[in-house]
RNA sequence: GGAAGUAUAGCUCAAUUGGUGAGAGCAGCACCCUUAUACGGUGUCGGUUAAAGGUUCAAGUCCUUUUAUUUCCA
């Protein structure tokens, strides 16, 4: 027996299989039935469990799922194991707003052995939660052997894979300028100076300098710049830091932006000057009345200063020039050589300022940029210990080598409120200004109120300094990641050359270095004078360093490790070679490069399970969200490109398994979810759906089915719950439908596939077509599941289940599963629409897992037509190309075509359905066409209560025809006079184009040419039929013969009284092999109509008996021919 | 500010890759159908294909600029 339903509800589904599936470790044999010897390779991205999962996570995790699932019914063995990802920040920052602490406090109120115990429990706060969506929501992934980042394991894989960079110099340490709080001593994170108040409006010294150019310097632009020996010309620079001029380094500009030189005056020192800036920033320096006034009458001190423009250029000619260093404490023969010029910067603006910006690459991340782009060197002094320095020190202080400023602090607010108040207190800023007017250096003076970053512990001014950091040198393999970029195969495309590939060729090292607790520690150990460093790359080579540490009498006889996170990490106290101490680098690394290690850390590689690594490398399937681009996406390929050639293990294995040096094939990078609107979904805003709610409610394949048919993966998703409802009540309510009617007919029938297979070409012509269609399908979105396409799979399978087999094969199959009687033919449409069924829960699986499981067992529970024992232990349908029959496939899709036109002419003249009429009439082109329609002929003429179809030929003459051109064929034939040839086709009357049917060929003239024109070049098609009813689609014309003869009345008014006994038989409740008997009162008047059907009545009714009966008054009222009736039934 | 993506009916998406009346589903309206089907059928309403310019015999599709929006990076 085919188990029966009251109704579709998805989300019960979804419970009852999920049981099914853990009582029947269903996704452990998924993995055990397929051979060990045929791998996919899926690796998980893994999660954060430190906050709630969202419907996004469903989304990205459906789109795992399904081809990991897909690939297992083609016969992989796909392994999927989880992993957790458990550093970084967020874990960080949701510790200490738990315990309602502050970075400061890390050391001091607790310690860093507590907060770290914290951080470990906060990591698997969610994980119940996170474990409970990934089984509702149908995803299957090993949750039973995760890999854990903080695992000693994991982090001794990821010590190996420092190591290997590290023999290969390509882990070295630099440093970046980064916010810094000089009171406190530490870098501030970018999360840090997006926290709330960090950002304060400050008046601040500012002050455009004189940058003068080298008069003896060769440069295009110099006769210009300098006309005469003593024209002294100089630079304006603008800067709201006066404490970074002494390291001033380069001048900046945009190389679009239009400068001029104007000859003017110094407004400090009255000295005549001819100064640079941007065109469109003069009104701003230069009063209007002064332009080109008398340079002879200006006297020192006059309030109109005149100026003239002298010179006009662009940003890219003054590249090159060069100046003299503005405060020359420091200076090397490096600089002279490499400093001190202009270069272009892309940030710079016209917006404020002078157009031209000063660039201290050590005291801004854009100058440092800038320069290191330029090669432009910094200023820099030697500290006691010979390592470089910038000038200010990390007090904040000027160093020594400053003299004029030496010691002072950079900034006011470093000073204490006494120091402030003393009499003669002037801010170093003052002081600069001050004397670079005395100089003849400044140009403009003023105070100027903007917004400037504030450290949110101390409330006092952030510089931004260059801090030391680890980094790994990603450049030094640029080519070779862009090379094997290319290899690696991405959805959508565009991520992979555009956002990636971009990404790759502006490539710098990776900044490894994190200040922080809770995280993977730098295994590099450093004597204190920085001479001799080692990088540890295994907890065996770490102990044996331990123990000459221990022999030294550095460290505790027999120490061992037992966790390798900090602050136990940091007690572990080297000997160098020359029997001083070693201390760890107290930097942590990057959370990025812990996800990036997963192929190799997830197995403890290459301590442990070498095998299994070599069976799970590369992946051959990531996927994950398109933020993850220059994440994880990044550092996966990253490392795995840089072991290639760093690593003799990695090395080996991939000469064994054939790899180039990639770590994934093929990505897909999916977009986000939004709400229906458009709009991001967050918690604030209140807009955000919550999965296990739309679960429960609708159901996990509801909600998969809505997401992946919806729009493609990597498409923004708008998502909205209506849409959820739709699919249920249109692809899976049809899809029901279907199996429910399936099931009714066949319990009654008994029909449990133990007959023989009817030879698929013994079958009716439309058993034939759904096979047909039924394998192309499964051809389709078997490609399209390849090609991780799911969404057209998805669309195809809904098409198909739709369109035709509910509303079409069944429709019309219907009264081949009512007959009472067993033949051929009816046996035929069970094992036709099985296999329809079965196929569909096969394809639909990887979307729909939990649905097609029902779907699946309970067919195959009932037949026991195949040994799995769900479907997804099957395998995916095989595609039989000789069942595929393209004519049949176009000779359906014409009788459809035919009956729609039918519907719609009958709707037309206001003639039902029930009512049967004479005939169509078919004009016909060709005879390939009558023969076409005469196989499917049958059936349109039982889908539109026709009684026969007439062919017309243009021979009767009363076809109308019209020619079109057709554009695509015509236009490499004519090119350009299209226009005219196309008139002059259209233009063609009914004789012409009868010859030009007969003839072939049709010329025409046009000005100036002649173009033989053939039948291939236009569509002819029969637009009318004169005097009928005509409907046209596309090629196709019908025409509708609305006679109504006494007869064909009679007919339909019998079908009325079929229809009104079916209506009374459902709602009486019968079943439909009850036979009836029926009386009619007030009925004279369809009795003769009846009377001469009476037969076709009582087989459609299984009525034995008809009787009228005028006085009947207990019974169904209705209507029939506009007259009430009476009807009464009774069942036998 | 830089890079990338997206923009087609009220909503969600198509449009054979440059071939000419821009389609489908949902929603709305009208009528019809149903011994599986709160399903379906027929019709109707709805579009300056974000805007402007260009290339071409021909542009939703290619190019340029702009606008909106999203993501990533500053």
């Amino acid at each position: 027996m085919y188990k029966e339903y009251k109704q579709l509800n998805l989300s019960q589904t979804g419970k009852d299989i999920l049981e099914f599936w853990q009582q029947n470790n269903i996704f452990e044999k998924s993995i055990s039935s397929r051979p060990a010897d045929n791998p996919y390779t899926f690796y998980e991205g893994p999660p954060s469990a430190n906050g709630m999962p969202g419907i996004h996570h469903v989304m990205a995790r459906a789109i795992k799922d399904i081809f990991c699932r897909y690939k297992t019914l083609k016969g992989y063995q796909v392994k999927r194991k989880g992993g957790w990802d458990t550093h970084g920040l967020p874990i960080e920052l949701a510790v200490e707003k738990s315990l309602g602490i502050t970075k400061d406090d890390i050391g001091k109120k607790i310690s860093i052995e507590d907060y770290n115990d914290a951080c470990r429990k906060e990591v698997m706060r969610y994980t119940d939660v996170w474990n409970d969506l990934t089984e509702k929501m149908g995803y299957w992934v090993d949750l039973n052997d995760p890999y854990i980042t903080y695992k000693n394991e994991y982090i001794e894989s990821l010590w190996w894979i420092l190591s290997q960079l590290y023999k290969k110099g390509w882990l070295y340490k630099g440093y970046t300028v980064q916010p810094y709080s000089p009171k406190s001593g530490t870098g501030l994170s970018s999360h840090e100076l997006n926290q709330p108040g960090t950002y304060k409006m400050v008046k601040d010294t500012t002050i455009v300098a004189q940058f003068f150019l080298k008069n003896d310097q060769q440069h295009p632009l110099m006769s210009t710049l300098c006309k005469s020996a003593d024209e002294e010309t100089a630079i304006l620079a603008w800067t709201t830091t006066p404490w970074t001029l002494p390291s001033n380094c380069a001048l900046a500009v945009g190389e679009k932006i239009d400068y001029v030189k104007i000859k003017t005056f110094n407004p400090y020192t009255f000295q005549p000057v001819s100064v640079v800036l941007a065109k469109v920033l003069v009104g701003k320096y230069f009063k209007a009345e002064g332009e080109n006034a008398s340079f002879d009458d200006y006297k020192g001190g006059d309030k109109v200063i005149p100026w003239t423009v002298d010179a006009e250029f662009k940003g890219s000619d003054l590249l090159g020039l060069r100046y003299h260093q503005l405060m020359p404490y420091v200076t090397t023969a490096e600089l002279e050589e490499k400093a001190f010029r202009v270069i272009p910067a892309d940030f710079v603006t016209t917006e404020d300022g002078t157009g031209i910006v000063h660039t201290a690459s050590v005291f801004g991340a854009d100058d440092f940029r800038a320069c290191k782009e330029n090669d432009v060197p910094s200023v820099m002094v030697l500290d006691e210990t010979g390592k470089e320095v910038p000038l200010v020190n990390k007090q904040g202080r000027f160093v020594e080598e400053v003299t004029d400023f030496a010691g002072r602090y950079v900034k006011e607010e470093y000073y204490s409120k006494e120091e402030r108040d003393e009499d003669g207190f002037k801010p170093t800023d003052v002081l600069i200004s001050i004397k670079l007017k005395t100089d003849n250096k400044a140009f403009d003076v003023k105070k100027y109120e903007h917004s400037y970053p504030h450290s949110w512990r101390t409330d006092e001014p952030i510089l931004y300094y260059p801090l030391d950091s680890w980094f790994i040198k990603t450049t030094a393999v640029k080519d070779k990641l862009i090379e094997l970029n290319k290899t690696i195969n991405w959805k959508p495309e565009a991520t992979g050359t555009g956002r990636f590939g971009n990404w790759l060729e502006n490539l710098v090292d990776w900044n490894l270095s994190r200040s922080r607790y809770w995280g993977t520690p730098l295994p590099i150990w450093r004597e204190e004078n920085g001479t001799e460093e080692k990088c540890i790359g295994s907890i065996e080579e770490l102990n044996k360093e331990i123990d000459a540490a221990a022999e030294a009498g550095f460290m505790p006889k027999d120490f061992r490790l037992a966790d390798m996170h900090r602050p136990y990490v940091d007690d572990v106290v080297l000997v160098s070679s020359n029997g001083n101490k070693m201390f760890r680098e107290p930097d942590l690394i990057d959370v990025w490069f812990d996800s990036g290690a997963m192929p190799y850390a997830q197995w403890h590689f290459p301590f442990e399970n070498k095998d299994k690594f070599i069976d799970a490398y590369p992946a051959d399937f990531i996927a994950e969200g398109v933020d993850q681009t220059r994440g994880w996406f990044f550092t996966l390929h990253a490392i795995a490109v840089m072991l290639s050639e760093a690593s003799d293990e990695v090395k080996e294995v991939n000469s064994l398994v054939g790899n180039p040096g990639v770590a994934f094939k093929s990505v897909v990078s999916n977009g986000l979810v939004l709400d229906k609107d458009g709009a991001k979904m967050s918690k604030r805003l209140g807009n955000a759906v919550e999965p296990f709610e739309t679960i429960e409610k609708y159901g996990a394949d509801a909600a998969r089915w809505y997401m992946i048919s919806n729009a493609s993966p990597w498409d923004n998703l708008k998502f909205n719950i209506e849409g959820l409802d739709e699919v249920r009540r249109k692809f899976f309510g049809t899809l029901y439908n279907t199996y429910s009617f399936f099931s009714l007919y066949a319990n009654i029938d008994k029909f449990d596939y133990s007959e023989a297979d009817i030879a698929i070409a013994d079958r009716p012509e439309i058993d034939q077509w759904i096979i047909s269609l039924l394998n192309t399908l499964s051809k389709e979105v078997d490609a399209f599941y390849a090609d991780f396409e799911p969404t057209k799979a998805a669309r195809a399978i809904q098409d198909f289940v739709d369109a035709h087999l509910s509303n079409w094969y069944v429709r019309l199959s219907r009264r081949r599963f009512w007959r009472s009687d067993s033949n051929t033919d009816k046996l035929s449409a069970y094992q036709t629409l099985y296999t329809c069924l079965v196929t569909i829960s096969k394809l639909m699986s990887p979307i729909a897992p939990f649905f097609a499981e029902r779907l699946y067992t309970d067919l195959n529970y009932a037949t026991k037509k195949e040994n799995f024992e769900s479907v997804h232990l099957a395998d995916f349908p095989t595609y039989h190309a000789d069942l595929v029959n393209e004519a049949l496939e176009e000779r359906m899709q014409m009788a459809q075509d035919i009956s729609s036109l039918v519907l719609s002419l009958r709707k037309k003249v206001g003639i039902n359905v029930r009512q049967p009429l004479s005939k169509i009439l078919l004009p016909i082109l060709d005879k390939n066409f009558e023969k076409q329609v005469e196989q499917v002929k049958e059936l349109i003429l039982s889908e539109t209560n026709i009684k026969d179809i007439e062919y017309i030929t243009d021979a009767a003459g009363f076809i109308k025809k019209k020619v079109k051109p057709n554009f695509k064929a015509l236009g490499a034939k004519v090119g350009k006079d299209m226009k005219a040839v196309a008139a002059a086709i259209t233009a063609m009357d009914q004789s012409a184009l009868a010859q030009f049917e007969q003839d072939g060929q049709y010329t025409v003239e046009i000005e100036n040419a002649k173009y033989d024109i053939l039948l291939s070049d236009v569509d002819i098609i029969a637009e009318d039929v004169e005097g009928w009813q005509v409907a046209n689609l596309g090629k196709l014309t019908v025409a509708l013969d609305v006679t109504l003869t006494n007869e064909l009345k009679q007919e339909g008014t019998s079908r009325e009284l079929i229809n009104r006994v079916q209506n009374l038989r459902k709602s009486s409740g019968f079943e439909v092999t009850d036979r009836i008997n029926v009386k009619l009162g007030n009925a004279e008047h369809i009795s003769e109509a009846v009377n001469n059907n009476l037969t076709y009545i009582c087989a459609e009714i299984l009525a034995d008996t008809i009787l009228f009966d005028s006085g009947l008054t207990e019974g169904e009222k209705t209507e029939i021919d506009g007259i009430e009736i009476v009807i009464a039934i009774t069942k036998i």
